[in-house]
DNA sequence: CAGACATATGAACGAATGCTCATATGTTAA
DNA sequence: TTAACATATGAGCATTCGTTCATATGTCTG
């Protein structure tokens, strides 16, 4: 088949589009990210404190808290010698709660 | 702080739920699973023609489509020689949806 | 049955990823 | 300023992951 008679699929997003979306997921696809994550759903915690809820290495968690935050999947805000952590925006909510319902079955 | 003074999040999911649910994701975090779900959003099509669209080798395509066959997001109907894969449930367009909200900004 | 075609699969290899360890940066209190 | 505490970060290592290549399985036609 010629290049010029390729079949075309209309609805394709952009490249870009489709790589920036599996981006997105690969951050949700980490088990130590999402549980981080679910210890900010009700309120922000410290550094120190995710590391103990979790018990991880203070390390770890700032690793990947670096991750989240390059992410804009969480945000954060210095008090004294603390830095807190929570959820940027109900997005994030929403895409694990639409994960949740998948699961259930 | 001692074992039994450990604050309480009393709000975390079964260790076993997050761990599925990073797994989910995981699925969605490879751009090559992203254009074939792409490419099956509209309609079923053939393995071959899925290589074809994404100009992906037949069995680059054929691994891929068995992890997400195994992760139940699509499923598949022999006809003749070939095999045509659909998304399995409204939960895919569903997921890749939210996710393109929170891209769109 | 033999050959062609469509798909699946196992092994191997390179790239990406998450953790650990050591150390750097930043903040507060004495 | 110095010591202690909280967090961030770079290098190294082990594991995971996606592709390729070769080949196996399955289906149809002559």
């Amino acid at each position: 088949m010629e290049e010029h008679m390729k079949k075309c699929i209309c609805t394709l997003p952009d490249e870009d589009e489709m790589f920036d979306l599996a981006e997105l997921f690969k951050i949700f696809g980490d088990s130590t990210r999402i549980r981080i994550l679910f210890v900010l759903f009700d309120n922000e915690h410290s550094v120190s404190d995710i590391a103990d809820v979790l018990n991880m290495t203070q390390s770890a968690v700032s690793h990947q808290l670096k991750i989240l935050r390059q992410a804009k999947l969480v945000s954060s805000r210095r008090d004294g010698k603390q830095i807190f952590y929570s959820l940027a925006d109900e997005h994030v909510h929403t895409i694990i709660q639409v994960g949740r319902e998948h699961i259930e079955e």
